[in-house]
RNA sequence: GCUGGAGUGGUGGAAUGGCAUACACGCCAGUCUCAAAAACUGGUGGGGUCACACCCGUGAGGGUUCAACUCCCUCCUCCAGCACCA
């Protein structure tokens, strides 16, 4: 058994001390910048982040080995919920906890070994950092994009605080369970609408992204075009403006339906003689929590309004519905229903007997009758009762009517988004406070640049009352107007972490820069981002949100790089993506569930370094799964992988270095040194793909074949495993080089490259196939011509039952791996 | 419902038109040992046979091809994300 924990303990302080993965733009050499996403400072690694960590670890070892110029920093994304409640649970303070918890993560961080440029740490709730939160808040406040609005959100009146929707848990508040309320609140948003084409559109560079997490993307921004179509009341002259995105179906529409919330629906009702139960529906609906009501389906609830309006293709008169499957947040807040061809408005007709009209026969067969329908017809197919335009595809009638109805008035083409501006807000103290002051005679004013940061006051007092602990500190909250002088009231809202994470991947750049939030020259020179890697978790808000961030500082000219000036593809990268590539790694499960404290089935990473090391775990953790897919823990794999690496250490005492062994020179291997470089090609190309697992077995094989030939001179395989192999068990590998008897980090050693002349073949096996079915195989010369191949083949004894003398119609010959004979 | 992904031995997985199951785990047998562990050697998809031969086999069914885990069509199951999105 090898001597892990010494060996691991002695290279973690030699790398440290050889400064071997502290980076420096502007070498001679092409830079690579590879990225994990940074974790939230537990106080503990977990086995999600150790696949995370190791995966981008043995990416930065090979582009390191490969002559790059690699940075591969590591911070905390520090700002958070779970540091106040620890303050208020062991009556300590939130900034106090967490630097104790960094202290422990970076630590075990350590003991795996991982390759990070330490002197470039950052924690998002150091004030030098947060500082330039709020100058980038400052920024996009200047541009418009930072603003403040009332906005319904999730409220828990026990906490006095407001919750996101994760936050609430069956109606009620994930810690008091309080009842949850909404409430108006006002709020600070980000203008991320600003950005949507942008987004969408620039997913299309994004080439070297997994495609689930562009659609996650292309789906949560969700365009969607149709038409605006204008109602106009029966008798009066209020319009009711709908959005569908089926104007094919318009002279199917029986009815109108406006959401509950809709400002219209008080004066649509008003002196009719439905006015009174309509207003008592719709109190009764909007008391509802938004989670409440999109968590009941099926149950369509709604009320007749008592007024009519007239549907403009056709001039039919319509009844207008209240209904609550209507929601105010998308789209105008109203729709047309047509029962026929949208399946809600099916069911809800059917519930309340409202009329029906097929304006779309199905292809092929008879028009049906509207009673005989059980439900709605969604697809193409023929207009019919659709007036001047029966008898079109509904395809190209969607088309025309659109453009009707923008030639006489009566709609307007128009495009509809899913991507909602940022609520920023937080009313809470760990983080960043927004840089406002509310003066009674200016109004809102910004701090000026030169006053921040704004800092977290230290003596917040966390009781457990609720509330936001910052309106409780008169000195933070009391103000001089910076215009004025005047007294005024600081902002006490925080901001939400996705901000810090925004633009963290910028700071390390410059982690240090005093002028700005990043260095230009140094962000030039390293973003974008190379190599990416991740959770799914993050696949749509905070990759959104970084993507929005950087694409603003470009337009602002503050961040300017190119992919294209570093010798990357052009069509990659604009200058306004982060991220070139990315992989988002599966997740450890155990027992076919996700490692959590709840469930009780955590397996700690620590407990698996002292029993068997670090390198054991990378190791297992690498060969375990593909990096992408979730992988079942295993103690059994452990084992295995502790077993290699004690067989590879093993190879030292057969070795001429190590050991001083001073035999007669041993032979030469053909058949070994063949392996040498197939085995080095193999883990190359697996590595430059992120196949870690093969690349693994491929020297495992070697492993294997070095023990087959221990009579041969092993020497140079011995050499060439210890290399393949530093990337994925750096500990092991080093003591081995050095050995081996080299001087220098096996890190500075090049990453080795096959000789293409070592794997070309004189013999070769042809695996001989009869009508597709394998039936021989035979060893030929690999220059052998086709005509003596066959006659070969038809010589062979074992093919003989199978050809007998039946006339060979076909014979396809696969150069160097198989022929086909059929019969 | 929409979007994306997956389905291969007892298990994790490999092969993306050309020998299905590389590599590892587990299991079985053996060597060493007083014994055990470790290490090493051999075997290990199913059927069939004394043994070979041979047949079957990558979720199901069809298709394309000399040849399909791989490509196309239809369907089933599972996982993930989104969703009264008009």
């Amino acid at each position: 058994m090898y001597s892990f924990k010494e060996i691991e303990e002695k290279w973690q302080q030699e790398w440290l001390k050889q400064g071997l993965f502290c980076a420096q733009a502007g070498s001679g050499k092409k830079k690579y910048y590879l990225l994990e996403m940074f974790p939230y400072p537990s106080g503990k690694i977990h086995m999600g982040h150790v696949r995370n960590y190791t995966i981008g670890d043995v990416a930065a070892r090979f582009k390191i080995m490969q002559g790059y110029n690699v940075l591969h920093p590591m911070g905390f994304d520090a700002f958070g919920q779970p540091a106040e409640n620890a303050a208020i649970k062991n009556k300590t303070k939130p900034d106090i906890w967490t630097h104790k918890c960094i202290e422990l993560m970076r630590a075990e961080l350590k003991k795996m070994g991982f390759s990070y440029d330490w002197k470039r740490e950052i924690s998002t709730c150091d004030a030098g950092y947060y500082k330039w939160n709020q100058w980038i808040f400052l920024k996009m406040f200047e541009r418009g994009l930072a603003y403040r609005k009332a906005a319904n959100v999730n409220w828990c009146p026990s906490c006095q605080t407001t919750l996101a929707n994760e936050e609430v848990i069956e109606d009620s508040c994930w810690r008091c369970s309080a009842k949850v309320e909404q409430k108006d609140l006002e709020q600070w948003f980000l203008k991320i609408t600003d950005y949507k084409e942008k987004l969408l559109e620039d997913l299309k560079t994004l080439k070297h992204w997994p495609e689930r997490v562009l659609a996650m993307q292309s789906n949560w921004i969700g365009k969607s075009q149709g038409v605006q179509i204008y109602f106009r009341l029966k008798d009066r002259d209020t319009v009711i403006p709908v959005f569908t995105t089926r104007v094919d179906t318009i002279f199917g529409a029986t009815y109108i339906v406006l959401a509950p919330e809709h400002p219209l629906v008080k004066e649509v009702s008003k002196g009719t003689p439905q006015e009174k139960q309509v207003l008592k529906f719709v109190a009764k609906v909007t008391k509802e929590s938004r989670v409440v009501r999109s968590k009941k389906d099926v149950k369509k609830e709604g009320i007749f309004s008592g007024a009519y309006c007239i549907n403009p293709a056709n001039n039919e008169v319509l009844p207008i519905w209240i209904a609550d499957y209507v929601l105010m947040e998308y789209g105008t807040g109203a729709i047309m229903a047509v029962p026929a061809h949208d399946q809600r408005d099916f069911l809800f007709a059917k519930e309340h007997k409202l009329a029906m009209r097929i304006v779309i026969q199905v292809p092929g067969t008879e028009y049906r009758v509207q009673s005989q329908m059980l439900e709605a017809y969604e697809g193409d197919g023929i207009q019919v009762n659709s007036g001047q335009f029966n008898s079109l595809p509904s395809q190209e009638a969607k088309i025309k009517i659109a453009q009707w109805m923008e030639n006489t008035k009566i709609g307007k083409i128009e495009t509809h988004w899913r991507l909602r501006d940022w609520l920023i807000s937080r009313q809470r103290y760990w983080g960043t406070p927004i840089p406002i002051i509310y003066c009674a005679k200016c109004g809102t004013v910004t701090v000026p640049y030169e006053d921040l940061p704004v800092e977290l006051p230290k003596d917040a007092p966390f009781t457990g009352e609720g509330g936001n602990p910052l309106n409780k500190v008169k000195e933070f909250v009391n103000v001089k107007c910076p215009k004025c002088k005047g007294s005024a009231r600081r902002e006490t809202d925080t901001m939400a972490t996705f901000f810090d994470s925004s633009w963290y991947f910028l700071r390390f750049c410059s982690p240090k820069f005093d002028q700005a939030p990043f260095d230009k020259k140094e962000t030039g020179y390293w973003m974008p981002v190379d190599q990416y890697i991740g959770g799914i978790e993050h696949a749509i808000l905070h990759l959104l949100y970084s993507r929005f961030f950087t694409k603003f500082l470009r337009d602002e000219r503050l961040l300017e790089f190119s992919a294209k000036n570093l010798g990357g593809p052009a069509d990659l990268c604009g200058g306004d993506e982060p991220f070139l590539k990315l992989l988002t790694q599966g997740m450890v499960l155990k027992d076919g569930e996700v490692m959590s404290k709840s469930r009780g089935n955590i397996v700690d990473p620590d407990s698996i370094i002292k029993k068997h090391g670090a390198d054991t775990l990378r190791l297992y953790i690498l060969f375990a799964a593909p990096p992408e897919v979730e992988m079942e823990w295993s103690e059994r794999g452990i084992e295995g992988a502790f077993r290699f690496l004690n067989r590879v250490w093993r190879l030292l005492e057969s070795t001429e270095y190590g050991v001083q062994s001073t035999g007669p020179k041993k032979k030469d291997s053909e058949k070994l040194r063949k392996k040498i470089h197939k085995t080095i090609k193999e883990v190359t190309e697996d590595i430059d793909n992120f196949k870690f697992n093969t690349a693994i077995a491929a020297i495992m094989e070697l492993v294997n074949e070095i023990y087959q030939d221990l009579n041969a001179d092993i020497a140079e395989a011995v050499k060439v495993t210890v290399m393949l192999l530093s990337p994925f068990v750096p500990h092991l590998a080093e003591e081995m080089w050095q050995k081996l008897g080299n001087k220098e980090s096996i890190l500075k050693a090049p990453w080795p490259k096959h000789d293409e002349k070592f794997l070309q073949e004189k013999v070769i096996t042809l695996v001989i196939q009869v009508n597709g079915k394998l039936r021989s195989k035979i060893e030929v010369p690999v220059d052998i011509s086709e005509d003596k191949l066959k006659e070969l083949i038809l010589a062979d004894e074992r093919l003989k039952p199978w050809i007998q003398d039946k006339p060979i119609k076909n014979f396809i010959v696969v150069p160097q791996k198989l022929v086909n004979v059929v019969v």
